[in-house]
DNA sequence: CGCTTTTGACCCGCGC
DNA sequence: GCGCGGGTCAAAAGCG
């Protein structure tokens, strides 16, 4: 009987101490884990103080450029004040204006505009999140990029007329506006972005929120048109429009158009600062009176400029023209693009393609432009530095670096350029 | 119950 | 003036 109880405590001794060294293995291994993890980190670390300096040297340029800005225009001021200023002289001023900013209507008056430099100035020191999101945009028609639909909007319309003036075509709307708005109005560019990519569930997942509102069989291509709006703000005039490729199937072609005037959330930002820069490259890099539909192929070769060929991008294929300008770009010609999965990679190396390919395009005055006026862009890398000082696990650091360093090598290649 | 989707009707501009 | 096509509305249906 005792025997057989040694036996068992001498079993139970084994036991634990087998236990033993495998918690001791155990914490060795974890210890060595705990090791290259804090060496991960401290990389990480330095990485993060690194790009602090170069996103402290960005804004501090920004800072210059706006400065510079703001003599020039104050100068520009006492000259016209002097003597008296003629429309011409006046439009020109304002379109100036305009083009530094994204989304910005030329209804703009100029007071309004000082006005926004100066916050703008003042916002460098506090970064604010939301991409393609202007609230500040005081009046504003609304409709496509950088304009609003708020309650301070000064056109009298009712009902579908205002629906029309939105988003539609805006064909021989008779509003109460003055003629200098009018003028104002006609001369307006607008800017659709048509996003080309495959993908095979019925929308693209952008981030944002989208409520389907219709749904046409369009001449010429046998897959149904969908109308989207974006429902995250009621106010907002942001939609889209979706539709299969007739040719390839497997292509979807997103359109969107306008402003959200509401902050999004972060995984919306990349699309809407990406569709956001496009629109203001097209509205301010487009010399031609006529607004001429433009594609980018994001992934190498030369880009690929097509006309409004409804194949590509199912925008309104009248002959007359619209006041819409189009930019596409391309997404489907890389192998290895798949929508979902690595969705938020592709739209990151979809913004450096952009910055390619614009510079190949001679644009790169309208692309320093953007970066040095648009809020979008500081909007990127303020999300990029907030969730970076925001999230503790090394790994979403990590990712976030990877998502800072796509945009800031792009803004560092157009600072050298 | 509230929100979203569906879908036929409607509006509007344009060409003939 | 009429027909066509694009875009939107809004009631009904669907869904969680």
């Amino acid at each position: 009987m005792e025997d057989v109880k040694g036996c068992k405590v001498d079993e139970e001794i084994i036991n634990i101490n087998e236990s033993f060294k495998c918690n001791e293995e155990y914490a060795i291994i974890k210890e060595d884990e705990f090791e290259s993890t804090k060496l991960e980190m401290t990389g990480v670390r330095e990485e993060n103080m690194r790009l602090k300096t170069l996103l402290q040297r960005i804004e501090k340029d920004y800072k210059d450029l706006q400065m510079q800005f703001m003599d020039i225009f104050q100068q520009e001021s006492k000259k016209n004040n002097g003597s008296p200023i003629s429309n011409t002289n006046g439009d020109d001023q304002e379109q100036e204006l305009v083009s530094l900013r994204l989304g910005t209507s030329p209804k703009e008056t100029k007071k309004e505009n000082i006005h926004n430099l100066t916050k703008i100035a003042r916002e460098n020191d506090v970064f604010e999140l939301g991409l393609g999101h202007n609230p500040k945009r005081l009046k504003t028609d609304d409709g496509a990029l950088g304009k609003n639909s708020g309650p301070d909007n000064n056109y009298v319309l009712t009902g579908k007329k205002e629906e029309n003036q939105k988003w539609g075509q805006n064909k021989g709307l008779k509003t109460e506006r003055s003629g200098d708005e009018e003028l104002c109005q006609t001369s307006v560019k607008r800017a659709r972005v048509c996003v080309r990519a495959r993908c095979d569930t019925p929308t693209m997942n952008d981030g944002c929120q989208w409520r389907k509102y219709g749904q046409k069989i369009a001449k010429g291509n046998p897959c149904p048109r969908a109308y989207y709006r974006c429902t995250v703000s009621p106010s907002c005039p942001v939609r889209k429009q979706v539709q299969r490729c007739m040719e390839d199937m497997s292509i979807l072609i997103t359109t969107y158009e306008g402003t959200h005037n509401h902050p999004l959330p972060i995984s919306a930002t990349a699309m809407a600062s990406t569709t956001s820069a496009a629109a203001s490259m097209l509205l301010s890099g487009s010399t031609t009176s006529q607004p001429s539909p433009t594609a980018l192929n994001l992934y190498g070769g030369p880009p690929t400029f097509h006309h409004s060929d409804k194949q590509h991008c199912f925008l309104p294929n009248s002959p007359s023209p619209t006041p819409f300008s189009t930019i596409t770009l391309d997404l489907t010609t890389n192998p290895s693009t798949t929508t979902h999965g690595g969705q938020e990679q592709q739209y990151q190396s979809y913004l450096e393609k952009f910055n390619q390919a614009s510079s190949k395009q001679a644009l790169t005055e309208t692309l320093t432009k953007v970066i040095t006026s648009d809020p979008s862009f500081r909007s990127v890398i303020a999300a990029v530095v907030s969730t970076m000082a925001a999230n503790e696990g090394a790994g979403k650091v990590k990712n976030e670096m990877i998502n800072g360093k796509v945009l800031l090598s792009a803004l560092e290649n157009q600072e050298k350029k």
